[in-house]
DNA sequence: GCATCTATGTTATGTTGTAACACACATAGC
DNA sequence: GCTATGTGTGTTACAACATAACATAGATGC
């Protein structure tokens, strides 16, 4: 079973997560269910509750505008804080980062109305570097 | 039929996005379609064309982690910059707000990896000033 | 043993979003 | 007039995303 620094995952945890390691980039629940049949997954309850834990744990994010998941892109990441990301509309490579300043300043503005912040969901679309020069 | 600074909007436009202002918060496309089954409306599509182009237009936004579409909060949006959305997980309320310090950070990443930056998504998850305060 | 907690398996269903095709209407060019 | 084109609309069917409800299995603690 794969292991984690800081959570042991779980058979299908392990199974999940290695799927979205794997593919290096976003993966919907429904391609990571086709990528696990043989493994004997069957139903999308199998993933959706995977996925759950992992994005509890804090290793896996999803990207609400793709209704997908991917891997956190730090190594062994044992979860950290506000992640963002950028999605290149043509070709779909999504770079993950953490923009410590600019959450500083949602968190300012936030606080100075009086509201908790939980969590932030920050996705940037345009065209990534290489998708620029080819065209 | 109603009319914008902007845009003249159809039918079916001015319909749903006259569902949204009434409504002041935030409805899913099929919330909107039950809204507007009385005034003719039968199937999805009619809700989705509309909001696809009063998106286009600026003057409605879409919320990615919810799923759902809410007016501009500015009277007489003629379509703005980057926006913002605070949500409370307690009440539903949502409070939009225009974070341009915020955004120029995040820019200013893009372009030091040559990503051209098209639109941003910034939804923040938390509670609101009377949610905390009500325990 | 027994209660309890977590993980898992399975069926069915609910929610969100599109594809494909047809028709109505306006406008521009001939 | 009458085509061509573009956009808005109506309708059926379907695809994609997500969860409810219930059952089973294994581990832990008493
Ligand atoms: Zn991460
Ligand atoms: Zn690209
Ligand atoms: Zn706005
Ligand atoms: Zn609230």
């Amino acid at each position: 079973m794969r292991t984690h620094a800081q959570h042991e995952l779980t058979k299908n945890q392990a199974l999940v997560f290695g799927s979205l390691s794997e593919a290096g980039g976003p993966l919907t629940a429904y391609a990571i269910l086709d990528l696990l049949r043989e493994d004997g997954f069957r139903a999308p309850l199998q993933v959706y509750r995977a996925l759950d834990k992992l994005v509890e744990f804090g290793i896996v994010h999803r990207l609400e505008s793709l209704n997908a998941f991917v891997a956190c892109s730090h190594k062994d990441c044992t979860g950290h804080g506000s992640a963002a990301f950028a999605i290149c509309e043509k070709c779909g490579d999504v770079r993950e980062f953490t923009p410590d300043d600019a959450v500083r300043l949602l968190k300012d503005w936030t606080e100075s109305q009086g509201f908790a912040l939980a969590r932030t969901t920050i996705e940037l679309r345009g065209t990534c570097k290489d998708c620029v020069a080819s065209g």
